[in-house]
DNA sequence: CATTGTGAATCCGTTCACAGCG
DNA sequence: CGCTGTGAACGGATTCACAATG
């Protein structure tokens, strides 16, 4: 069991990543912290801070391979062997997180959605990703093998939702519901509750003219 | 123009909302902060320090009077009023948002869609919220009083959409795309990247297990 | 006298600044 | 010489603990 790493670093190390492949795409192969810095609006020492949780990777002198580093990055951040998700809701939040790109690429991938309604039970999203009965989720979930769970249900069926999930074996739960997901033994929640953003840009315009 | 309030407190102060709305409900009419914090695992003194930013609302010896409580701080968050909402984007998840919950309540009302695709223009979301074309933005912006917009549009487009955004009067933006979105004068903006969730989660996984 | 509102203490993340090193 | 890695200083947010008070 690692120290805990803070919620903000482990973001910044996401973006960081992202930057990386843009960098190495445009055939850069080594930059500074100051540089890195610069282009993703951090502080150089930050970024160092933040790699420094987990080992050396710069040439002093020098800077950060950046091929070298992204792939070091990818392997930290268990991005390098891609996950298998599944998503429990197919309403519209559920069928668009299904088709996402942000679901589906290099690190992930969505092997089916959930859902209760008959109607909807035996067909596909857009891009088909087909659509199955919560009935089935405990035979489902080991034979697909999915670590990562995905809440788009009504508040009142997240709990119990989740606890199917994690009995299947999921390690990760994405909860979008607007009732906050009580933490799970074994398992690491984070609930992204839309509402929040919503009124949190209300508040601040409030408070901004006031 | 207030002093800032930090991230931290807006979420707690939208959570608190929230849940003084669930109390009344309930029928409770009065709540100390010891009760708030139990039932929204918080800690007692950070309710009244988050509170204390804004004023008195307490009776000591007694607590809050939900209903009180929850009137001014709605009124605090710039709750009381509806707004008007816009989304630029009408592919899965601006539809999705489009006909959500969290987008469409006592406080917020998306007028519309609008997006660039010819064959969407013109259609309506489920629920019915329209889709115009992009084009049409800088008239219907006024026309309709938007000051909030989402944006759901791809990476490249978030920039010139957002800009047209502030040009019509937005004065809230909620950025949807996997490109984190520059401050933009006279704007609030918030960056919501999915990616970021996820790959938090796979980080932490990958960090507990070593 | 129970509970608020708040100064003081503590914790934790960020920034600074420089010693160490390729 | 330039840049990393890091100990020390800083600052903001959380928690503690108690005096103030309806």
């Amino acid at each position: 069991m690692k120290s805990a790493i803070s919620e903000a670093t482990t973001q910044r190390l996401s973006l960081l990543l992202r930057g990386l492949k843009a960098l190495e795409a445009e055939g850069l192969t080594t930059a500074s912290s100051a540089l890195l810095a610069e282009r993703f609006s951090l502080n150089s020492a930050q970024i160092r801070k933040d790699l420094a949780h987990f080992g050396e990777f710069g040439v002093r002198g020098v800077g950060y391979r950046v091929a070298d580093l992204r792939s070091k990055l990818q392997a930290l951040m268990g991005l390098s062997t891609p996950r298998t998700v599944v998503i429990v809701g197919a309403g519209n939040l559920g069928l668009a997180l299904a088709d996402s790109r942000n679901f589906n690429n290099e690190s992930f991938k969505v092997a089916a959605l959930f859902d209760v309604d008959g109607r909807k039970i035996g067909s596909r999203s857009k891009t088909g990703v087909p659509i199955r009965a919560v009935s089935e989720l405990p035979q489902a979930l080991s034979a697909m093998g999915a670590t990562i769970g995905a809440l788009a249900v009504p508040p009142d069926a997240v709990r119990e939702m989740a606890l199917t999930l994690a009995a299947g074996g999921v390690k990760g739960l994405l909860n979008f519901a607007a009732a906050p997901l009580a933490p799970i033994p074994g398992v690491v929640v984070k609930n992204v509750d839309m509402a929040l953003f919503l009124e949190g840009l209300t508040f601040q315009l409030a408070s901004a003219s006031s």
